[in-house]
DNA sequence: TGTACATCAGTGAACGCGCGTTCACTGATGTAC
DNA sequence: TGTACATCAGTGAACGCGCGTTCACTGATGTAC
């Protein structure tokens, strides 16, 4: 019922715009408060309860900006999604667009920058999936946002490949749910390629931050410099689309 | 205090024998109820009282085989290390030891069918950490054997290459946790590759695991399929190695 | 083989806790005339 | 500008629940002589 992302209906500008711009505010205290609850708990200990005592409220009290503690779990899910994404196209803007391979890495480190500055929203998104929650229509979109920004610039670098290079039919039926995003402007080994460079970015930035380093790769960003690069010099290039001599 | 994992100690062969015999039974139930207590509440609502019920036994028998709840966590998460390790060091093993590309497929496919068939264990390894639980010291073993096992066939496949392309200083001490497995056979680029391989395969499980796949890519594995064999294509020759122009 | 003792497995009650959510309510803020 | 009414924000008590862990205990199983 509760629906605090939308904008205030319209009425007295002065009047009631008040009472929305609190209403605004608080709703973004709750969730400032959970994000920082967030980081100390882990996504399955968030609790109203929890949340509420922080701001000095009663418990009860929340139940007037989110419907439920699933909702507010949305709203922080969605707001992580749209954190990252505005941090990953920040970078893409600021470089220079002719650049390619500076744009996939500067995408790259700004995703691995935002994940270790917000370890455990990252883990919200990124990690596995909270239990017993089902993640709504309204975070697909914003989900979305990384992966096709990464998938933009290969294609833009890729898209005078031979269309008659178009790869195996197999390939192309899997990965028929880009077709939306792509326009057909590349062919499926192209896209293979795309996926399977954001998986190891992905891949990269998550076994780092989960732990999976510990021990055997220096936590200071430097593998992941020199693993990007030579990706993004691989992929922007016909060289790594090589098919297998079968 | 209790150890469920060692073995009972020398004494009667018949007698104790059958005593710890049972222990151990009871100790396996009590696992097998909680992986399936995970499956479907997830980690960090595993519950000592619902494992207990499930077994028709009170809950504070519980703690005759697992001293906390954390114990028992650690053993599950032991566990599930333990059997993907085994069943991509049996992939391995199985196929053709010249056929490098081969074991390489072989391992990465053993690794996606773990996890398609015990996702909420692959979630408990390779998700993110659960809350408020530190993993011990007896985690690190088994936890490195699958990472292991793919960097050995990469550092099989490389060995020959130039001894001076050794790489950039830095890359070398991000890396230099690693030496104690390859024992330096290997140079720091081809060691930059397996590592990026191995994320890039971690990448795709767990995208693909954890819904980021949905609406974009076939969940039947053939884009795994592909992306696998043109990684091991490039990983396994020269050509993924050529660094950038500098 | 038989007996006395020690060890172990399992019970059930209890402690103290925190949780999500509902409900009837009080005041304050906004709206319509 | 003033008044009557509607809407909204926030309260505090309560419901019913499940949790991890401890404790003193009862029987059964194993051990030593």
């Amino acid at each position: 019922m509760v629906n605090p992302s939308s904008e205030e209906p319209a009425g007295s500008v002065s009047a009631g715009g008040v009472r929305a711009r609190v209403r605004a505010e608080l709703t973004a205290a709750i969730k400032d408060a959970a994000r920082r609850q967030l980081a100390t708990e882990g996504a399955s200990a968030l609790s109203l309860r929890a949340v509420a005592r922080e701001l000095d409220m009663a418990s009860s009290a929340i139940y007037r900006y989110f419907a439920s503690r699933d909702d507010l779990l949305t709203a922080l899910i969605i707001d992580a999604y749209e954190a990252v994404a505005d941090a990953v196209e920040a970078a893409d803007a600021a470089a220079d667009q002719r650049d390619l391979e500076g744009r996939l890495h500067a995408m790259a480190s700004a995703l691995r920058n935002w994940a270790m500055t917000h370890p455990h929203e990252y883990g919200l998104i990124f990690g596995s999936p909270v239990p017993g929650y089902e993640a709504p229509q309204d975070t697909i979109d914003p989900a979305s946002r990384v992966p096709i920004a990464i998938l933009s610039v290969v294609i833009e670098a890729r898209r005078g490949d031979a269309p008659d290079a178009s790869g195996p039919p197999d390939l192309a039926e899997a990965l028929a749910g880009l077709n939306g995003f792509t326009g057909g402007l590349v062919t499926t080994v192209v896209l293979r390629d795309a996926v399977a460079a954001w998986a190891q970015l992905f891949g990269l930035v998550s076994l780092e931050l989960f732990g999976h380093f510990e021990n055997s790769v220096a936590p200071d960003g430097v593998l992941f410099d020199h693993a990007v690069r030579a990706l993004a010099n691989g992929l922007l290039r016909n060289e790594a689309a090589l098919e297998p001599p079968a």
